[in-house]
DNA sequence: TTCCTTGACGAAAACGTTTTCGAAAATTTT
DNA sequence: AAAATTTTCGAAAACGTTTTCGTCAAGGAA
């Protein structure tokens, strides 16, 4: 039951290989009986075109890879369902790596995927990539002429079609929003701070705050590391200064603020309200059930995927590069004070 | 900047293609300092051997496909995670799928990856596949000679490797759990009734009942579809009898059931304890905290990408097929009375 | 009959790479 | 200087497919 290929058919039946690709493609140049013969045969030892001959053959291999920086956080995974769809819809096998916010793994992943296995590129640089603002792996890419989209974690030095969340006016939104209900001293927990998402969410912030004539305290500002103990940098951040809502940059950190404030036995909202980042599915559940900026994942992966896929298709055409920004929603729930 | 090929190399330097494929590849049959020449040109215009037409050359394209009912599902996001990770590091890069638990779209998927693209597949059957019964796609599969590994929803129809949950343990250790704790009607909410892993589940709980001369009440058993007012089915299942203990199939599952108890001023565990399946990122936050069933996604992901690459790399040797058991733990939270 | 058209099929190139084998040239050995 | 060996490179096959073009025969028209 081995694999069978174009010339076993065409031995079995005594004829050319063009003749068996001609008939299995029901090609009118060859007569019905032979075709009819030969299909029949096909079919019944389930002869399937190699697809990587055709890849070769065609220079085109029906698949986008798709780097982002981690699959366990729900936005992403958000990102990747949207993706996955509408790539397989329009006809596309997606091949998916991550890059682990590692800089050296997202090069090494580029470098791979720059190989002719892939019509085109989805990807979100990495943490380390961002800090490090290097993307020479990236230019090299768009030198091989393969189609590239960037989405959410973006650079101003890489010229390509690019998907952003709108981060400045969520972060300025979700700002304007706590003050309103009247909270006075924000702070702001984030892991994300030198990525250009967290940076223009802090933008925003600072934005909304000096509408309302607020000084801006950079000590506020907790950039949290990987193995912090949050705990503790929420507990200095309380010794600090009477603090009555905090910004979370995402969805678990939000959850962990709550959570931490809970044992602290401080009430939310009516002490202190959070907001976090990512609507998954932690926010719904948790008491109480957390305001949330919705990013619209999904969405954004079924545009950026058409994106990409258009300029597949149209490769030759010359479109000049867009860059499409996605506006986030806020879900209002309990950890935030009503608006008076 | 054209993607550069051996051809335009040779040209370059009016040597043979061979020529500059050994230099490029360093063999040591070409003079050091043509083989310098090359490889120092080669690197200057970041040549980058076609992969695809290396795949057709050697019959490996050094990827393997994993086809999953759901990535919006904590447990497979961690098998996968696994997979990647092990794959990765195994020089094999993964090209991913979802069937949405759809029969038609697995077997059009299973196709797809059967036409060369991979060098072996990871498959966990979709619940209509399950239901239906229906596996012919996976022995055409089989018979293509691509090796293949099934993991947590399998069929006993199927040979081949498999890695599975102990389920059926998993069912009788929750079951026997909430009984120790001194519950006596214990009820079961499942969305996948229909699959192996459910089945499993399900006989395990009547193993335990079994044991301590309770009778099974098929009552109890809530099969909940895609668009249930799951709160509906749990105040009938209230009305019909005194329950005080819920297991719940999966974690979403088990938070929506608290949810809706809370919503009833119903005390957990007091009243009514709760397990639920898949250990994720929910249990812990929600309040009180979920007492879980642990399946160990992420070393039953590389378990499974593991034995699939053994088989890859030593495809001729014969190797009888293994089905892996992996163990699950109870991760004890607040939703479950303490052990008298 | 002779010419032209049409139908039915095959040969060969092309995609980019590795690898085997052969051959020429350079070098060493006798 | 002749023979033997080694070094260095190229030709060609192979992977499986599509497609262009050519060929040959049959058939119809003149």
């Amino acid at each position: 039951m081995k694999k069978l290929t174009l010339n076993d058919i065409a031995k079995h039946f005594g004829v050319s290989i063009s003749t068996v690709s001609k008939a299995v493609n029901d090609n009118a140049e060859i007569s019905k009986e032979v075709r009819d013969k030969i299909q029949k045969y096909a079919k019944e030892h389930r002869y399937r075109p190699n697809r990587v001959a055709l890849s070769l053959l065609k220079k085109s291999t029906k698949t986008i890879g798709v780097i982002v920086p981690t699959i366990l956080n729900y936005f992403f995974t958000q990102v990747f369902f949207g993706i996955e769809k509408t790539a397989n819809a329009r006809g596309y096998n997606i091949i998916s790596c991550t890059s682990d916010e590692s800089y050296p793994k997202e090069v090494h992943t580029v470098g791979l995927l720059s190989a002719g296995i892939v019509d085109g590129l989805i990807l979100s640089l990495s943490h380390e990539t961002q800090a490090k603002a290097n993307i020479e792996h990236i230019s090299n890419f768009i030198d091989a002429q393969i189609p590239l989209v960037l989405f959410d974690r973006v650079s101003d030095k890489i010229e390509c079609d690019k998907v952003i969340v709108d981060d400045l006016q969520a972060g300025y939104n979700t700002t304007k929003y706590l003050l309103d209900t009247g909270c006075k001293s924000i702070a702001l927990v984030s892991e994300i701070y030198n990525s250009s998402v967290g940076k223009l969410r802090v933008s925003g912030y600072q934005n909304a705050l000096k509408e309302r004539k607020i000084a801006y305290d950079s000590k506020l500002l907790l950039k949290v590391k990987k193995n912090d103990d949050l705990e503790l940098l929420i507990t200095f951040l309380l010794d600090y200064k009477k603090i009555d809502a905090i910004i979370a940059l995402d969805e678990m950190m939000a959850a962990d603020v709550l959570y931490i404030l809970k044992s602290k036995n401080i009430k939310v909202p009516e002490e202190i309200s959070i907001i976090g980042f990512t609507n998954g599915r932690l926010s719904k559940y948790v008491s109480p059930s957390l305001t949330m900026v919705s990013q619209h994942g999904k969405y954004i992966g079924e545009l950026t995927a058409n994106i990409l896929i258009d300029r597949i298709e149209n490769k030759d055409d010359f479109i000049p590069y867009t860059t499409k920004i996605v506006k986030t929603s806020l879900i209002e729930r309990e950890s935030t004070r009503s608006l008076t």
